[in-house]
DNA sequence: GTTGAGCGTT
């Protein structure tokens, strides 16, 4: 099973590799999307990382306000495009 | 050469 999470404060020049490499240490990383402009093309300073359930429970209270491109990363389950509950 | 609260797309 996978769970997203959503990536916020990210820096300007952050791109999925980095996430991917942040998210890596604490499991295995399924995808990484960083939400750009598509007009601009410029970062719009948050992302979402699926990752394995137990995962990324684990990254988000063990990567949670840890340093992340110089920046404190706020970590927390997505939620906004299919919400809970039937 | 910028900005900074915020939940996406095949």
């Amino acid at each position: 099973m996978v769970k997203s999470i959503f990536v916020g404060n990210l820096a300007w020049s952050a791109e999925d590799d980095d996430l991917r490499n942040f998210f890596a240490e604490c499991g295995t990383v399924i995808r990484v999307r960083i939400m750009k402009d598509q007009e601009t093309g410029r970062s719009r300073g948050f992302a979402f990382v699926d990752m394995d359930a137990d995962e990324a429970d684990a990254a988000i209270e063990t990567l949670n306000g840890k340093n992340l491109m110089g920046r404190p990363a706020t970590l927390s389950e997505a939620k906004a495009r299919e919400p809970r509950r039937s």
